[in-house]
DNA sequence: TTTCCACACGCAAACGTTTGCGTTGACCCT
DNA sequence: AGGGTCAACGCAAACGTTTGCGTGTGGAAA
């Protein structure tokens, strides 16, 4: 079991300074050429790497990015992911990936733990718990500190920071306009409670969507998910309480269970009812029918955000004062569970 | 932005030396109460936290673990990783994950990054191009370094390390018993092509299914797919090619495309044919009918993986010199789309 | 008054780097 | 021979901790 090679061996080894080893490495001009060359010699032997604990403590800075999402086990947010890395690596960055799982505790331990030495700024999306409590002060804390802050999908208005978004009202306008356009005019939506962000903006393009058609809103057509784990009984009662010729679901899971219930009583997708959803992972692209949803182009979104925090982690601290929310834009994906 | 405090500035503020300080905090008895006392509350007021990065120098550890799958959107991937965090959370453990993107080159640069001071020990499932290339030696080059590494799912035979797997042959066995059980008897199976260890080891057991029910093994039955993208012309060719009264799929994806062309076809599930999947995801619960799948509970590899990395990373490093593989137990979750 | 012992605290080294500056030694010029 | 120059290298500080040991002060016992 060789150790790891530090400076400190090499520089024993060949009976010079640590400085003069270091120097070589670095190709200095200050160390002849002789030296330089058999200190790199003896280095690639040796297989000598610095070592970024050392490195990051002289430097302040890692040069690592900390992500923080409320779920791992989830389809939209590991695209996100993939995006960061792809523009982080890129530049040299790494990516350390934490779960919130939805705790605020959480959230607020692993902020905690990054920012104390282990990354230089932060891409997140705050827990479900966090948007209830609105208790933001971890996240201000270290934005006080210095450390830059990208938010992105679930966003926090109050908080001055850069911020990553999709227009969630605008792609769910788009959704309800798509219907409407194919004939639709008893639409519900399946959203969730208020106080998640994104269920409440896109329920808020649904209204303006029927609005803009003169199609009369009903309170009875809109449902408000609380617990999202034991959706079904909600949905089949929801759907049993009305006729609907078309639904618009917040999200992938409501709209395969929608599916799963019309089915059951004997409804066909799109000829009965149409069906659309919204971010397009897995499940959309591949139930049967496929449906046709609205893509939040996750991956574009990480890249965005970490472009925003590589320019504010690189940028002069003094003029990078000022913060920007990127909108992405979202998009109609057609498939099979709408009418042509 | 008032900058992280240091114990070298509470010292200068309270006119005391940096260890008095770090003494203080540490409760030791070589202070006096008083100064204890004060400087808790001076600590506390201006939110102290020790800085990682000079801990991890000092102390040659870093607490985190290094986790590399092959990729990051990936359902069964994420629940290993929930399965990690969960027990390297409790046990005091940071994560940190990196994704290779299946790529051999990503795989070697992630490992040697993390392996030069961010993480203490690593939890690998390695990279498709890893496995064709049969190239491990920036494996096996950290593991002599002394850092431990677990492997999981994709492991390599040929290094000594702890191992984490599923009995993927007895899984497959599993499954084509079922299928056998519920009469089916023309039963064909999609893999993968070979060199992926776990498409082979699931033919393996495909294989000795049906020689245990004295079926005749046939060449046509099998269909190893190269391509993963694009599976879907494959799959159809090869459907379109036998008659067949049950398929295994070696995953998901292949189960669900599979599905697809056979309702494309007029057939239907279970009725016509069975169909059987492997890894346990949303698509198998969700899609429509349900999926009858091996499970290969990713959660509980994870927690496995994870507590033999830090059995390694906390025990005596002469008394541990041997290694285990752990073997998961596989499940058949019987859902919807073999016969009754 | 001297001696001794706690108590309370500071010093300094160590972890592995980087880098400005000081220090050698050789050689050349006058 | 003395002074100067320059190449080649080492010293030391710094990043923020921890910790063994040394040290100073005070009071009490003899």
């Amino acid at each position: 079991m060789k150790q790891k090679v530090t400076l400190k061996q090499i520089a024993k080894e060949l009976d010079v300074s640590i400085s003069t080893v270091s120097k070589a490495l670095k190709d200095s001009v200050e160390i002849s050429k002789d030296t330089r060359e058999k200190v790199k010699a003896f280095a690639k032997l040796y297989n000598y790497k610095p070592n970024n604990i050392a490195l990051s403590l002289k430097n302040r800075k890692t040069k690592t990015i900390g992500v923080i999402i409320p779920e791992i086990v989830h389809h939209f947010f590991t695209t996100v992911i993939g995006g960061v890395e792809k523009v982080a690596n890129a530049k040299g960055y790494n990516v350390i990936i934490c779960s919130s799982n939805n705790s605020f505790d959480k959230e607020v331990i692993n902020m905690e733990m990054l920012a104390s030495g282990s990354a230089d700024g932060f891409i997140i999306s705050v827990a479900k718990e966090t948007q209830q409590r609105k208790d933001y002060h971890h996240i201000e804390e270290t934005m006080s500190q210095g450390m830059p802050v990208v938010l992105f999908d679930r966003i926090i208005d109050e908080l001055v920071c850069d911020k990553v978004i999709i227009d969630d009202a605008k792609g769910a306008q788009k959704a309800v306009n798509h219907l409407v356009s194919k004939g639709c005019a008893k639409i519900a939506i399946l959203s969730t409670v208020d106080y998640i962000s994104v269920g409440k903006l896109r329920t808020t393009g649904y209204l303006r969507a029927l609005r803009a058609h003169d199609i009369p809103e009903r309170e009875e057509f809109i449902l408000k998910i609380e617990d999202i784990e034991h959706c079904e009984e909600e949905i089949a009662a929801f759907l049993a309480s009305n006729e609907f010729d078309a639904i618009f679901a917040v999200n992938e899971l409501f709209a395969v269970t929608a599916a799963k219930i019309l089915y059951a009583r004997g409804k066909s997708i799109p000829n009965d009812v149409s069906l659309i959803g919204f971010t397009d992972g897995i499940l959309s692209k591949h139930f049967i029918p496929s449906l046709t949803t609205i893509s939040q182009h996750g991956e574009e979104m990480g890249e965005r955000a970490a472009k925003l925090l590589i320019d504010k982690l690189e940028g002069d601290p003094l003029a990078t004062e000022e913060y920007k929310t990127v909108i992405i834009d979202t998009s109609l994906v057609e498939r099979q569970s709408t009418k042509k």
